[in-house]
RNA sequence: GGUCCGGUGGUGAAACUGGUAUACACGCAAGACUUAAAAUCUUGUGGCAGCAAUGCCGUGUGGGUUCGAGUCCCACCCGGACCACCA
C-alpha cells in the first residue's frame, strides 16, 4: 500500500472546528464553569469589555476583535485561579439603535428583538467565556426602571436641573446632543452638521466633579492616552477676570485672560455676538451696524463661524473701556470670533502676543504694541503674524513688570490686579455640564412630572419604571414652533433673558412621546392635580453609565444593586474597550461613580482601577467602512475556519493595544497553525509518554514559552505570545510521531540523528520510543494546551479531554463540590476516580462529566521554573568598533576574562585585530563583548 | 494651530532597561508526495556584488550623543488619532 506514510491510528478525527465548537460552547454553558457565584467566590476578578450597540447589521471583525482580547484576559485570569466574572449584554437603548430600525423600516422594539438575537448568536460563536446567566439589554424595563431612579437620585441631590441654554441641535437627527456628542462641529451619529438653538433642557451637574475627575485620573492605571484626552477635555486653565470701566457707562466689561502679564499691550476688547452688554453700550448710529452683525453670526453654527482663512470681521460700538493698569481707552469692538460660552463672552485684545488678536487687529486697523521679548531677543516691532510672540520670555514696555519671565509676570500682575480690586483669579473649565435629555422615542422617559403649581416633582419610586409607551408614531418631530416665528437664538433673545419662562422662546423640540396623551397625563405626586409627564428620554450614555453595577444583580428586582456584591466584586479589574470613548462614557461613569459615592451607594469613586484601549483593527490598510466595502464581517469566516481560528487570527494581527490590519491571507496560515496542533496532539498524546527525559533544550523552550505566554498576556501582547506559541509549536512537530514517519518515509535514516539532535531522551527511554519516532512528552502537549486555551478555547478542550480520557493516573475528581466553589480555586484533590474513556463528537455529550475542574479553563496555569526558563547557552557577539565579527557559543554567566580569551583566539577576529591590541573592551554579560581599536 | 501615537523586508509585524535588526506568520521560489490538482511536507527568501567563503549597505530624511542607536537628543518629511478662533 502506496498511500500514506504511516497508519492512521485508530479512532483518528479531523480536525473539525464546526462539530467541536458547538460542542463545548453548549457544554460549558450548561455546566456553568463561567459563572462564579457572585456571593462565595474567594478571589473575585472583574473582566469587563464594553458592552455593544447592537445598532447594525450586527458585529464586524473589529467588534470581535475587541471582545476575544477581552476573553482571553479573563480566560488567563480563571486559570491562574481567579474567579472570573465576564458578562456581557446590549446597550441597545438609544439614538444608535433607533436610527437603525429607521433605516430598516422597524419599529425599535420589533428591531431590537431581532439584533439581540442577532448579536447573542454571534458572540457565542466566538466562544467568548461569558456568564450567559447574567445577560442584560438597557432597554429592558427591569433595566431601565433604575436608570430612571438614577436620574431621580440625581435630582434630589440638585445635580439634574433644567437650563435654558444655547445647545447643540441636530437637524437629522432631531434632538440636542451633548458637547461630547459633536464631533468637528458635527453629530456623532449621522455626522450633520449640529446647529445652536437656546432650548431648554435637562442638565447633570459634571461640572461640581471636574476637579475630581481631573485629579483622580493620577490614580488610576489606565491607557495613558486616555487620561490624556480626558484631562484635555476637562481643560482646567487658571486665569483672571479682569473688569474694565465702560467710559461714559456705569457697565464694565469682564473679560477671562490666562495672560495677564501681557495686559500692559492691550490695545482694544472684543465681545461676542450673543454678549449681553451690547445693547447698553452700543452707541445709537453703531447699532444698525451692530443688530445686523449679531443676527448674521447668530444664524451661524460653531463650525460656520470660522471663516476661510480664518479671516476676521466685526463691527465698532462707539465706546471705550479703560485700561486701568495705564490709563489707555480701548475701543470695544464686536466679532463672532468671540464665542458666547467660552469664557466671559470678551477678551481683552492683546495683538502683540496672541495670532487671533493680531489678525483682528489688522483686519481693523488697530494698534500692536510688543510686550514680551522672546528667547530670539527679537526687540522690533509686530508687524507680521509670524512675529506674534506667544511663547516663553520677558516683559518690556510694562512698567513695574519689567524684566520678569512671564511666568512671575502673571504671578505679580494678578496679585495686584486683585490687591487693587480690578480683577479676580478665576479657573475655567472646558467641560460643560451634561445635556441629558433627547427628543427621541427609544430611551427610558425622564422620571419627572411638570405641576403648574408645584412645579418639577420626581416619580415616586414605587411608580417606576415609567414605561415607553408602546406607539405607532415614534418617529422624531424635531424643532416645534409654539406659534411664534422660529428664530434662532440672537440678539432679542439674549436682551430678553432675565425671564426665565421657558414659553417665551417660542420654539420646542418635540418628542415623540408628546404626543401621546395617555401617557403625558398624570397627576403631581406632590398636591394630587393635574400635571404632565417629562416627554424626553434621556441620553443613552446613562444606560451605559452604570451597567457594570447591574452585571452583579440582575435577578435582584427591589434595588439597582446588591451592595455587598458590589464591595466584593467592584471596582472593575480589567476594563476593556474602545478610545472613542475617552470622553463620553468613560468621563460619564467616572462622573456617575462619584455621585453614587457621595450617595453612599457604592464604595468606590472610581469604576475601573485598570482600563486599556484597544487598538484599531484595519481592514486591507484602511479604515473599516461601508463606503470602502471594506467591513470584514465575521460570521463567513466562522463558518470556514472556525472561531479559534479567527480569534488567533485577529490577535496575532499586531500589538492588541495597537490595532492591526486584517487579511484574507493571513488567516489561512492560522488555521494551518490550529491543524497542526491538533495533529501534533491527536497524534503523540497516546503514546503516553511520561518516562521521557526531556533534554535541555526541550525543557527549557517550555519554560521559557510558559513565562513568554504569561508576561504577554499580562502586558496583552497577544502577538507575540501566539508567536512563542508557534515557535515552540515549529520544536515539538520535530519530534512528533507524524513528522517522524514522514521524514522517515522520505529520507530513510533520519530517525536517529533526529533523536540525535535533540538529545532529548536517555537511553533506556529511548529504546522504548524509537520504534515510534515520538519524543514528545505528554507533559508538552498538556502544557501546550494550556497555553494556547485562552486563545483557541474549543479546540484546546477538545484536545485537552482527548489527552485526559486516556493517560493512565489522569482521573476525573468527584468531589461533587458545586461549580461556583471549584473555581473558586479551593484547590479540588484529584481524587481516583472513574476514568472515562474519551469519546470524540457528539457522544461525549450524552456522557458529559458532572463534575468539576473537567474542563481545561478550570485547570492552573502552568507554571514555570525560572532557571529553566533561563538559557543556559547563549550565543555572545563578538563585536570589534562596534560591527559584529563573530559568535561564540558560551555557557551563560561567563565572565569577561574567559571571553575576551575566546574572543582573541577566535581566528575571524585575528582577522580583523591584525598585530593590534584592543584598547578597550566592553563587555556586557551574556549578550557581547566589543572590542575597540 | 495644539496634544498624543506611529513610519522597520514584497506583506502583517518582532526586537526586554541602548547591545546579534527583521522573531512569528503571510506571500513568493524551488523541491518531495500525486496521473493531476488540492492538502501536506522539505529547503530558500532584506538589498547589492560573488560559484562560494565572504564583503559592503540597510529600521522615513538630515545631524548629534555613545565603544555601540530601530531604541536617546535636535531639526525636518510623511501617516493616523484626539482637541480646536478655548481667550
Amino acid at each position: 500500500m502506496k498511500k500514506k506514510q504511516f497508519e492512521k491510528p485508530k479512532g483518528k478525527q479531523e480536525y473539525n472546528p464546526t462539530v467541536i465548537e458547538a460542542k463545548w460552547q453548549k457544554l460549558w454553558e450548561e455546566t456553568g464553569i463561567f459563572s462564579p457565584n457572585l456571593d462565595r467566590a474567594a478571589k473575585p476578578f472583574y473582566n469587563l469589555m464594553m458592552f455593544p450597540y447592537p445598532s447594525a447589521e450586527g458585529l464586524h471583525v473589529g467588534n470581535m476583535y475587541a471582545f476575544t482580547g477581552s476573553d482571553i484576559y479573563g480566560c488567563y485570569k480563571r486559570m491562574q485561579k481567579y474567579d472570573v466574572f465576564e458578562p456581557i449584554g446590549l446597550d441597545g437603548f438609544g439614538i444608535h439603535s433607533e436610527n437603525y430600525a429607521l433605516k430598516m423600516g422597524r419599529h425599535p422594539k420589533e428591531q431590537a428583538k431581532i439584533s439581540e438575537k442577532n448579536f447573542y448568536r454571534q458572540l457565542r460563536a466566538n466562544g467568548n467565556s461569558y456568564d450567559w446567566s447574567r445577560k442584560l439589554e438597557t432597554y429592558d424595563p427591569d433595566y431601565y426602571k433604575w436608570t430612571q431612579w438614577i436620574f431621580i437620585q440625581l435630582f434630589k441631590k440638585g445635580l439634574a436641573y433644567r437650563k435654558k441654554a444655547l445647545v447643540n441641535f441636530c437637524p437629522q437627527d432631531k434632538t440636542v446632543l451633548a458637547d461630547e456628542q459633536v464631533i468637528d462641529g458635527k453629530c456623532e451619529r449621522c455626522g450633520t452638521v449640529v446647529e445652536k438653538q437656546e432650548l431648554e433642557q435637562w442638565f447633570f451637574r459634571i461640572t461640581a466633579y471636574a476637579d475630581r475627575l481631573l485629579e483622580n485620573l493620577e490614580k488610576l492605571d489606565w491607557s495613558e492616552r486616555v487620561k490624556i484626552a480626558q484631562r484635555q477635555w476637562i481643560g482646567r486653565k487658571e486665569g483672571i477676570n479682569i473688569a474694565y470701566k465702560i467710559e461714559g457707562s456705569n457697565e464694565e466689561v469682564v473679560c477671562f485672560t490666562t495672560r495677564p502679564d501681557t495686559n500692559f499691550g492691550a490695545t482694544f476688547i472684543v465681545i461676542g455676538p450673543e454678549h449681553p452688554l451690547i445693547y447698553k453700550i452700543t452707541l445709537k448710529r453703531y447699532l444698525d451696524a451692530v443688530k445686523k452683525y449679531a443676527r448674521a453670526a447668530a444664524k451661524k453654527s460653531d463650525k460656520e463661524r470660522i471663516p476661510e482663512g480664518r479671516k476676521k470681521t466685526g463691527v465698532f460700538t462707539g465706546s471705550y473701556a479703560i485700561n486701568n493698569l495705564n490709563g489707555k481707552r480701548l475701543p470695544i469692538w464686536i466679532s463672532d470670533f468671540v464665542l458666547g460660552n467660552v469664557g466671559t463672552g470678551a477678551v481683552v485684545g492683546v495683538p502683540g502676543h496672541d495670532k487671533r488678536d493680531f489678525e483682528f487687529a489688522q483686519a481693523m486697523k488697530l494698534p500692536v504694541i510688543r510686550v514680551v521679548v522672546g528667547v530670539d531677543g527679537d526687540k522690533s516691532e509686530i508687524t507680521r503674524i509670524e512675529q506674534v510672540q506667544e511663547e516663553e520670555g520677558t516683559i518690556i514696555n510694562s512698567e513695574f513688570l519689567d524684566g520678569m519671565d512671564i511666568h512671575k509676570a502673571t504671578h505679580v500682575i494678578m496679585d495686584y490686579l486683585e490687591e487693587k480690586g480690578w480683577g479676580v483669579r478665576q479657573t475655567t473649565y472646558h467641560l460643560r455640564d451634561w445635556l441629558i435629555s433627547r427628543q427621541r422615542y427609544w430611551g427610558p422617559p425622564i422620571p419627572m412630572i411638570h405641576c403648574e403649581k408645584c412645579g418639577w416633582q420626581a416619580v415616586p419610586g414605587k411608580d417606576l419604571p415609567v414605561l415607553l409607551p408602546d406607539v405607532r408614531d415614534w418617529k422624531p418631530k424635531g424643532i416645534h414652533s409654539t406659534g411664534l416665528r422660529l428664530r434662532p437664538f440672537g440678539l432679542e433673545l439674549m436682551a430678553e433673558r432675565g425671564r426665565s419662562d421657558s414659553r417665551s422662546s417660542g420654539q420646542a423640540v418635540e418628542s415623540p412621546l408628546a404626543s401621546v396623551a395617555s401617557f403625558v397625563k398624570t397627576n403631581c405626586p406632590n398636591c394630587g392635580g393635574g400635571a404632565k409627564r417629562e416627554t424626553d428620554v434621556s441620553d443613552t450614555f446613562l444606560d451605559s453609565s452604570w451597567y457594570f453595577l447591574r452585571y452583579l444583580s440582575t435577578e435582584i428586582t427591589d434595588r439597582a444593586w446588591d451592595k455587598k456584591r458590589s464591595e466584593k466584586w467592584l471596582p472593575v479589574n480589567m476594563y476593556i474597550g474602545g478610545a472613542e470613548h475617552s470622553v463620553l462614557h468613560l468621563l460619564y461613569t467616572r462622573f456617575l461613580s462619584m455621585v453614587f459615592y457621595d450617595l453612599g451607594l457604592v464604595h468606590f469613586e472610581e469604576p475601573f482601577s485598570k482600563f486599556r484601549a484597544h487598538g484599531l483593527l484595519i481592514s486591507r490598510g484602511a479604515k473599516m467602512s461601508k463606503s470602502r466595502g471594506n467591513v470584514v464581517v465575521p460570521d463567513a469566516y466562522i463558518e470556514k475556519y472556525g472561531a479559534d481560528t479567527l480569534r488567533c487570527y485577529l490577535m496575532f494581527c499586531g500589538r492588541f493595544t495597537q490595532g492591526g490590519d486584517f487579511r484574507d491571507t493571513g488567516i489561512e496560515g492560522m488555521h494551518r497553525f490550529l491543524k497542526r496542533v491538533w495533529r501534533l496532539v491527536s497524534e503523540n498524546f497516546k503514546f503516553k509518554i511520561s518516562n521521557l527525559k526531556l533534554g535541555e533544550e526541550a525543557e527549557h523552550l517550555m519554560h521559557k514559552t510558559i513565562k513568554r505566554v504569561a508576561e504577554d498576556i499580562e502586558s496583552l501582547d497577544y502577538n507575540t505570545a501566539i508567536a512563542a506559541l508557534m515557535k515552540w509549536l515549529n520544536f515539538l512537530e520535530e519530534r512528533s510521531i507524524a513528522r517522524g514517519s514522514e521524514q522517515k518515509a522520505n529520507k530513510p535514516g533520519l530517525e536517529d540523528s533526529a533523536l540525535e539532535r535533540h538529545g532529548t531522551i536517555d537511553k533506556k527511554t529511548k529504546s522504548n520510543v524509537k520504534g515510534q519516532m515520538s519524543t514528545v512528552r505528554t507533559e508538552e502537549l498538556e502544557v501546550f494546551l494550556k497555553l494556547l486555551a485562552p486563545f483557541a478555547p474549543h479546540v484546546t478542550e477538545e484536545l485537552w479531554q482527548m489527552i485526559r480520557s486516556s493517560v493512565l493516573g489522569r482521573r476525573f475528581s468527584d468531589s461533587g463540590q458545586s461549580i461556583g466553589q471549584s473555581v473558586s480555586g479551593a484547590a479540588t484533590k484529584n481524587k481516583p476516580g472513574l476514568e472515562e474513556p474519551y469519546k470524540p463528537g457528539l457522544e461525549a455529550e450524552k456522557e458529559r462529566p458532572k463534575i468539576d475542574n473537567w474542563s481545561i479553563h478550570s485547570q492552573p496555569w502552568p507554571k514555570f521554573d525560572p532557571k529553566l526558563a533561563a538559557s543556559k547557552q547563549v550565543t555572545l557577539v563578538v563585536q570589534i568598533n562596534g560591527k559584529v565579527r563573530d559568535r561564540l557559543p558560551v555557557e551563560a554567566g561567563v565572565s569577561k576574562d574567559e571571553v575576551e580569551k575566546l574572543a582573541l583566539a577566535s581566528e575571524r577576529v585575528q582577522k580583523y585585530l591584525g598585530n593590534r591590541k584592543p584598547q578597550r573592551v566592553v563587555f556586557v554579560a551574556d549578550r557581547l563583548i566589543n572590542l575597540v581599536i
